[in-house]
DNA sequence: TCCTGAATCTCGCCG
DNA sequence: CGGCGAGGTTCAGGA
């Protein structure tokens, strides 16, 4: 017993593990040995059930990929697809066994409750690595953008426009920008990064709607994107709401 | 040359490739010989960088676990999250390269043109493993359940309801399920498989009006989900629009 | 191909 | 912790 507390006797954890063709007791190890800490990368043929918010079972042994994070994200990929076909969102607990040759993994979230499971009686190899995780990670181009740049500059939007707020709260949800025109209406504009479908023009009028029932008069309403589809535009024209074109990345 | 026109000689391309510290020309060929048919998982320290409909980069070098799939999925993760945080979403194609000793990876997306760089001086592992594809997966639970339990029994929602059409279109989207009650009046229900928000409520209300509209007459609508935020159910009852409430997991 | 909306959405933010 | 809406959403189905 080392009294420092340290088990390995001062060698580092390694950053990489390895192991092919593993028995399932060797495999069992690694993973309970770094499930806290490291990416686990296990392939092999498996099926998996999944219960939880919905329900679902790939019953069909074949070669599957099985990923975990230390922060309990746990997924099944296949050979094709971003999503995994099935997983358990972090914060899970993952749970391993060894039952007569079969490796089991069991990720548990308590809330909802979700239970993955996934049966390898076949282990191909076991990985565990362990990766970084980026901080003051940004992406350009999103919607928060395109707000920011009209409220800078609203005559991006219209000539003589006035900002009054930014994420207007109303009791039908946020409004992204509050303006005023030149004649002294109120002026609801709702932002889109991309194409706007039906969706977002019923967003838009029920903003409308609820403001002009609110202050009794006439609300004005544009939808701002860099493109509508023509559904979407034909039912906002019905509404006599208002589409101004603006392509995000001319704001950059 | 081999006549045969196969290159290895009638030996099986393995399942399972893996190098550890490999160098870069080595990782490369591995890459490239199975990019198309293997699932690819590289480990290394990386930078890399997004361009597309959106824009963003990870400047820092740091350990972090690249994963190409041959339908052309491309991801890199990190530590956490279920979310790759840089990725391609298939189709995209695959070009690996090396220069000056460093391995890159560039990820091409055609439509809309988006592409993912990623730069690997140090390269801990490359793995290559084939993997299968579940067909005929089905999820239990979703929204077409429901739509289906009600369609097959209608007093689920309300005694006497008749149901006249599923996936009805109209101009403003497509109704779940549209009926009539035991006075005639027109009902629209608009399902969801967890609780209800105001965007559920937003939609209901915008295929009512719509049918009110057209028909001429007073059109019900019915909200059906398992519950409500409580937001959502005075917007619902302001707007004289029906809750109902229905576990999805009582209909299995 | 585009459009439309569901999703075990995931994720971050704000109360 | 729940509610709410954005997302480089992804994905499947239909016109």
């Amino acid at each position: 017993m080392d009294i420092t507390g340290f088990i390995n006797n001062g060698e580092q954890t390694p950053d990489l593990d390895t192991l092919v063709d593993p028995a399932p007791a060797e495999a069992l190890r690694l993973i309970n040995l770094r499930k806290s800490t490291h990416v686990l990368l296990i392939y092999g043929d498996m099926v998996a059930s999944y219960e939880g918010r919905a329900k679902s079972q790939l019953e069909d042994l074949m070669p599957r990929l099985v990923i975990s994070k230390p922060d309990g994200t746990f997924m099944v990929h296949e050979s094709n697809k971003e999503k995994p076909r099935l997983w358990n969102p972090p914060p899970s607990n993952l749970y391993a066994s060894v039952n007569l040759g079969v490796l089991t993994l069991r990720s548990v979230r308590v809330s909802p409750r979700e239970v993955v499971v996934v049966d390898i009686p076949v282990i191909r190899f076991v990985g565990a690595v362990r990766l970084g995780v980026t901080s003051n990670y940004r992406v350009f181009g999103t919607e928060e953008d395109l707000v920011n740049a009209i409220t800078n500059n609203p005559s991006i939007v219209e000539d003589g426009l006035q900002v009054i707020a930014r994420e207007y709260h109303t009791i039908v949800g946020d409004i992204d920008i509050l303006g005023r025109d030149p004649r002294g209406n109120l002026v609801v504009i709702e932002c889109k990064r991309s194409q706007a479908g039906p969706e977002a023009v019923n967003q838009l009028k029920r903003y409308v709607e609820h403001l002009s029932q609110k202050e009794g008069k006439n609300v004005r309403g544009i939808l701002v994107a860099p493109s509508i589809s023509s559904a979407a535009y034909h039912y906002l024209r019905h509404y006599g709401l208002e589409f101004r074109r603006v392509e995000p990345k001319s704001l950059a």
